[in-house]
DNA sequence: CTATAGATGCCCT
DNA sequence: GGGCATCTATAGC
C-alpha cells in the first residue's frame, strides 16, 4: 500500500466524541484506530483516563511543565512523554482546552504494517507482544517525542486517530489504573473484553 | 509460569 | 536525592 494517503476504509475520529468526562471519552476510544503515515495501524484495545488538576495520578495534577505542556492543548492533540527515562507513552488530549485531561493508549491490536513493527521490535516472537503496553505501542508504531503536540485529527499529521466504523464495546472491561500509587481506587482502565492484545496489567507484587 | 533487578530522564522536594 | 502512567533479561519453580 502506498505511504502518505489515509486508507479509504478509515475516517478521522469524531472530534465531538472527545468532549465530555474523561472516563466516558476513554470508553469511546476503544476500537478506534491509530494510523501512522508509513502504513502502520492498530486498533485501540486498552486505555486509561487521566484527569487534570483534580486527578492526583495525572501529570497535570501540579500544573503545567515543559513535559506536560501539550496536555493543556485542545482535544485531539497527541501528548507523548518519556516514561522511566526510557520509553515513550502516547495520550489523546480530551475535553476543554486547559482542562489537561488525556487518555493513555495502553495497547493496540496491530492491523497493518506488521513487518515494520517486527523489524523495530526484533526480539518479539508473538505478535501479541508487539504493542500490548504503552511503551511497546509507541515503539511498534514508531511514535516518539517528535510527535508530541500534533493534531491527531488533521489530515496531514504523521500520526492520526481514525475510526473504521467499529463501535466501542457496550460493556468494556473496567479495572483500576496500572502503575500508579495515587488515586488507585479510580476504575479508569478500560479494555475490549476478551481481547488477546491487551497488556498484562498490574504487576503481581501488589502485596 | 512468576519474581526480581536494572536501565534511564525529567519533575519534585 | 526520590519517585515515577515501563520493559526486558534473567533466575527460579
Amino acid at each position: 500500500m502506498s505511504a502518505g494517503a489515509a486508507p479509504h476504509r478509515l475516517r478521522p475520529f469524531d472530534r465531538g466524541a472527545l468532549d465530555g468526562p474523561v472516563d466516558e471519552v476513554a470508553r469511546g476510544l476503544l476500537n478506534s484506530v491509530v494510523a501512522v503515515d508509513d502504513g502502520r495501524w492498530g486498533r485501540v484495545v486498552e486505555v486509561e483516563a487521566y484527569g487534570g488538576a483534580d486527578d492526583p495520578a495525572s501529570h497535570a495534577h501540579r500544573g503545567a511543565t515543559a513535559r506536560n505542556a501539550s496536555m493543556f492543548a485542545s482535544a485531539g492533540v497527541l501528548y507523548v512523554y518519556r516514561s522511566y527515562g526510557l520509553h515513550w507513552c502516547a495520550n489523546v488530549v480530551v475535553g476543554a482546552r486547559d482542562s489537561a485531561a488525556a487518555v493513555l493508549l495502553r495497547a493496540v491490536e496491530p492491523l497493518e504494517g506488521l513487518a515494520a513493527m517486527h523489524a523495530v521490535r526484533a526480539a518479539v516472537r508473538r505478535p501479541e507482544d508487539l504493542a500490548n503496553g504503552p511503551g511497546k505501542l509507541c515503539s511498534a508504531l514508531g511514535i516518539t517525542g517528535e510527535d508530541d503536540g500534533v493534531d491527531l485529527l488533521a489530515a496531514g499529521s504523521r500520526v492520526r486517530l481514525c475510526s473504521d466504523g467499529t463501535p466501542p464495546p457496550e460493556r468494556p472491561r473496567v479495572t483500576a489504573r496500572v502503575g500508579i500509587t495515587r488515586a488507585e481506587e479510580r476504575p479508569w482502565r478500560f479494555l475490549v473484553p476478551d481481547s488477546r492484545w491487551v497488556s498484562r496489567g498490574r504487576p503481581a507484587h501488589v502485596a
